[in-house]
DNA sequence: GTCTATAATCGGATAGAC
DNA sequence: GTCTATCCGATTATAGAC
């Protein structure tokens, strides 16, 4: 489905998973992982500068010195969280592009797993779609390049439906951004005590998806 | 066009409109109006946490200590920013419900009216849709009673279109939830550097809007 | 690799002069 | 109603013992 922003998902994961090199933060380990979550529950829930560096340590276990063992700063914290939630968000949408035979079906796919995401994955979907803006210097820069790339897969499955005659839309970079803002939104408004389940939301989106670019 | 959650624009308006109560903050004033601008140009920015009294102080030209002549706390100035809003988005959308003589008409009107406001006064709609956790107590309970009126508006539209067979929905919540997503969105992603302007952002969103409700 | 202790600074809010 | 000065708790990050 991809054309002119085509991004290989294995070449994607695989660029950055060789042997660790020894300048990069320790995000293999145990307790790194822990920081990790204890990190996306505190950003998430109250926000990057409402969180303390005390408080991701407490969740974790740690003193408050812990933290700095395994990441040099609260905002690399937030740097790993958010390009590791772009990355699994864009490998998914390739995955379910690469996997669709038709457009439709293409878009059916990245509507479902897009919006099933951002209400599974909910906290860290915040983190990805609201903490960007805390990311600094390179780090901002890294993070864009995924967020462009998200965008180049929905938007190649639009234009390639148009051009199939499937889609009707008046504008594909328009149509491409309403599209994902309702897939983003549900993170906003998705919590985990109400009954949809994100399964539901998925197919729930998948058609809204289809209705938006079918003309009556 | 609305039915059990009818919401009198006027009524609504005039209820907290009276000669001010002493005890009220002081948002009246040319000091009062310069702080809450430089308030919601800081809090839509750099979020809540991020803003500090100090900057909003310098931005109207106040030394840290004159805030508190005008508002009691940070939170104070955030509440009054986040209840203009929740009012202002309410009473437009409303007065766009009453004007129009169809679901259909009502709904274009809506869809165009919330996200065009979305755009142009994007600071206070960001501040209107993310910092809401922000608030604390009354304040909370009062900005929600706002927003599930504002719900209601649109879900009372969607209802009647039903009703009268203009619309076919799979659910009339979920459809209204997807609907509101796509204006809100606008907060997130808009930036007055684009070309696109609000008047054309809303004319584009009504027409996905009646997508959003119309099978094929 | 984790801790205790602490440096260095910042931030919300107040006191009291003018 | 605005200012200067300041209180005082909180916060990020580091030093150095174990």
């Amino acid at each position: 489905m991809s054309t002119t922003a085509r991004v290989s998902a294995s070449a994607a994961a695989g660029a950055d998973r060789g042997a660790a090199t020894p300048t990069a933060p320790d995000t293999g380990s145990d307790t790194a992982h822990r920081l990790l979550e204890a990190a996306a529950e505190a950003f998430a829930d109250r926000g990057f500068h409402a969180t303390t560096t005390r408080d991701i340590a407490s969740r974790a276990g740690l003193s408050p010195a812990g933290v700095y063992v395994h990441f040099s700063s609260k905002e690399e914290l937030l740097y790993q969280l958010s390009r590791e939630g772009h990355e699994a968000a864009r490998d998914m949408l390739v995955h379910a592009s690469e996997a669709a035979g038709s457009p439709t079906e293409a878009l059916r796919a990245i509507m479902s797993t897009f919006s099933r995401w951002h209400a599974e994955h909910f906290r860290v979907a915040r983190i990805v779609q609201y903490e960007f803006g805390n990311l600094t210097g390179e780090h901002r820069d890294a993070v864009l390049r995924l967020r462009k790339q998200i965008d180049a897969v929905v938007r190649d499955v639009v234009t390639a439906g148009v051009a199939s005659g499937e889609f009707t839309v008046e504008d594909v970079p328009d149509t491409t951004l309403a599209l994902m803002s309702m897939a983003v939104d549900v993170a906003r408004w998705y919590d985990p005590e109400i009954k949809r389940t994100p399964a539901a939301i998925g197919e729930a989106y998948a058609d809204l998806g289809i209705r938006l670019v079918t003309a009556r």
